[in-house]
DNA sequence: CCTACCGATCGGTAGG
DNA sequence: CCTACCGATCGGTAGG
């Protein structure tokens, strides 16, 4: 069970190889996609010979996929903590969550892409663990909203319809950040709050 | 100027073989994404050679564009229809957008996919003439929420801001549907037009 | 962890 | 629009 609010603090414990691997891979995987990027770019990204890359993992999508795991057990990590630095009332956690998660996806949006647009590219049996943190991330959504709704602070027609369509905001901002208007990610991630509230609120 | 509301439509006036060849990599690159499907893959699905690729594109990505570009367009033809067709009504004609877009990212996720994750995959001056589309769009949706704010109908923070946000609501269904609960594209969009309008009301 | 190399496949073309 | 082919590059391995 990972609780490390960063990849680096994630792979703390593997060898300084495999680390420089593992970033050169989630930059270049945000920018040219899995399919896009060759294990020779990576390893050069990473400062090596194209050989490297196998002392450390088995195949190129058991690179994809270390990263693509730590990504979202990070993610999630951060929302948890968000919700628990933000207490019992369930505005402050939805708002909290929301507020992690667009923060995340804006200052990360190149391990968020591979994240969310690489899935296809896994084996399934990858693709099923991941599923499986994803659930627990929206569920965890589901119960914040649940909680406003029970409390009278909220009232959706359908509360995890309403976390869903919450997650789709954050993740999306990967899709276009930072393309858009010159915006920071804390700007952002306010003003997506707010939505959120309104789009909650009785 | 395209009116076509389907790329069928759109591509009416082209040989059949070229029609094939596009129908196939649009359903090919939604499936893998422009770099995991090879031209062999396209053409065969097509049921020509792997040479009869080139008799209608000059490249690969001549024919990704050409993909993108007619989804881009298709998708703000069926916008402005459904806004036109709704009348003057600022909630009616914002009710019609959402539920026109989310219905397009739903039932033509293949397609929409590719539009939206496969931008980067382009040249240049490709991805230009797409932002262009996009921005036209974005503004069309962003002008019928200023004219709410206007009516007194809504009362967001930011007319720009939450058109953005309605806009990510409605193409990060192409990225989960359909693998979430069993609903159908019209079901999701009843539910995210609802979600629009109470975001945006006073 | 590197050099050297494998067979397979890639985007694209020649020539008909 | 097909057959046959090009050089380049791919993921991955042998052997040290």
């Amino acid at each position: 069970m990972s609780t490390a609010l960063t990849v680096e603090e994630a792979w703390a414990g593997l060898p300084a190889t495999a680390q420089r691997l593992l970033v050169a891979g989630l930059e270049t995987f945000g920018e040219n996609g899995y399919h896009g990027t060759s294990t020779r770019a990576i390893a050069q990204r990473a400062g090596m010979s194209p050989a490297a890359l196998y002392m450390h993992f088995p195949t190129k999508e058991d690179l994809l996929f270390e990263i693509a795991r730590t990504g979202h057990e990070v993610h999630f990590a951060r929302v948890r903590a968000a919700a628990d630095a933000a207490g019992p009332d369930p505005s402050a956690r939805v708002a909290a969550i929301v507020e992690a998660s667009v923060l995340f996806h804006a200052e990360h949006h190149s391990l968020a892409r591979t994240i969310q647009y690489e899935h296809p590219s896994l084996a399934p049996d990858h693709q099923r663990a991941l599923l499986k943190i994803r659930r627990d991330t929206e569920s965890f959504l589901a119960d914040a909203v649940t909680e406003g709704v029970a409390s009278g602070a909220f009232a959706p027609d359908d509360a995890p319809t309403a976390a869903l369509a919450l997650m789709s905001l954050a993740i999306d901002v990967a899709r276009w950040y930072p393309s858009q208007r010159r915006r920071s990610p804390t700007q952002i991630a306010t003003s997506y709050t707010h939505l959120a509230l309104r789009l909650l609120r009785p």
